[in-house]
DNA sequence: CGTTGTGAACTTTTTCACAGCG
DNA sequence: CGCTGTGAAAAAGTTCACAACG
């Protein structure tokens, strides 16, 4: 089949690792109201604490940056959101375009977080010609059909999509010929992208499926009780003798797999 | 210090792997897909490429679940759905509540991807009295007051928090205090909970800071310009000799430090 | 002192590659 | 034959624990 045009290769860019990256916000963010508290300086502990990570973690996160540190002291906040901040690349400024003018793109329009941190929405499109003009967060909503003039004039380079899903791939593939590099897809699907393309995915019914999964097991231990609307199981496998788990750890106490049941 | 009572030990419940569990919903996700428009199997090759991963790791995946595959065919699509929804908890009916209808609120009780996998929202709750009452994706508005009721009398035991990132902690012990235990965090804040109490955060600035920092290196390749809006180096560190990274692999192409500037 | 920065140990996750089975 | 299921290898990420240093 070959997996053609899709998902990124992890790249571990200039050295940092993707696990780094993704919590560097979250330091910056720790650091931001310590800097506004006009907290001078910080330990490793404090800082992981206000970031909800531990102070070991932190540590090793920020020797990727440099040493940042003062021995026996801790950090300078200033400083170092700076640093943060240029290693995200937020002393710049990113024009971005949110197209799907919905609940939840206006949501994001309105969204503080975005203009707070080196983000501009550049220009807000739908393809309801009625929405047409309307203004969003103060913001005039354009049509779809200007998208490319407004990628190109902006020169936007990230594109939120919070379209329905339906017409994700396409707005995506609209972006990405307009200019667009760095897609954030809310919409519940999966994009195909050029080689070079970075997606990323926020998909809010995937993290309640993983509260349930956690949530269920909690629920587990109690022997069976409290069970209402258990749907039918479905239709047996094709043939197979369902064997659970080859090794002997299996047989937990929640047991119940809708059994062989054939034909 | 001590890091009281804060993250969840990550236990790798009964022994399917967290990374798993967090990839079981987009497979079911490809799976459903597959279902409506009548496939009866798929191969691992292909559910993977529909869900965005490669076929090894899928196959990896479902090996912690049991053997439902069939070799030389694939999987039966029904089936598994079934399994993974089981294995999910959403055979069974979740009630969530939303606290903090305002556009994101708003956005996710609409959304539609909750209600059709075994959530409901059993109601919407907002601490503005000119909100209560009126419907909001045909939910009357509930205010804060009765938040202990609502969740008792529904029996909920996972919500959403869409506050304002100063009232989320607030919220989140009420919630918690009132029996929930697992909560989806949208407010930009690390909450605290005591242990047993599950929290998944989704940071809508995060996500994209992420992508402008892969924006940048890519960005980075040119030799310097298209730099406009650059905002001005921070006072300097405490005292330090700004080294960076200790061994040779550094002074990348980007280099620009704000150097060292002391006093 | 107190706290950083980091090798080294450990854990988790991903990938490989192929035996086993329908 | 084709595709699953899985050990074993590799890679990535986390934690430990302590030397180095202000």
């Amino acid at each position: 089949m070959a997996t053609g045009r899709t998902h990124r290769p992890a790249t571990r860019s200039r050295g940092i690792p993707e696990a780094t990256v993704a919590r560097l916000p979250l330091y910056l963010r720790a650091l931001t109201a310590l800097s506004e508290r006009s907290v001078p300086t910080v330990s490793s502990e404090e800082l992981a604490a206000a970031a909800g990570v531990n102070s070991a973690k932190l540590r090793k996160d920020f020797s990727y940056l440099g040493s940042y540190g003062t021995r026996g002291v801790g950090y300078d906040v200033e400083y170092l959101v700076y640093q943060i901040s240029r290693e995200l690349g937020l002393t710049q400024d990113w024009p971005v375009v949110i197209v799907g003018i919905g609940n939840l793109g206006a949501a994001l329009a309105n969204y503080g977080g975005f203009a707070s941190r080196g983000f501009r929405v550049a220009a807000l499109i739908d393809a309801d010609p009625s929405m047409t003009g309307k203004p969003v967060a103060g913001i005039p909503v354009q049509h779809t059909d200007d998208l490319e003039t407004i990628i190109e004039e902006n020169g936007v380079s990230i594109g939120v999509i919070a379209t329905p899903a339906g017409a994700a791939q396409q707005v995506c593939d609209r972006l990405v010929a307009a200019g667009v590099t760095s897609i954030l897809n809310f919409a519940p699907t999966v994009l195909s992208v050029p080689e070079g393309v970075d997606v990323r995915k926020v998909d809010l019914s995937i993290e309640l499926q993983i509260l349930a999964f956690h949530e269920q097991r909690k629920a587990g231990e109690e022997p069976a009780g409290e069970g209402a609307a258990d749907t039918a199981p479905p239709a047996a496998p094709p043939a197979a003798s369902v064997r659970r788990r080859t090794d002997g750890t299996d047989s937990g106490p929640d047991g119940d797999v809708p059994a062989v049941m054939p034909a």
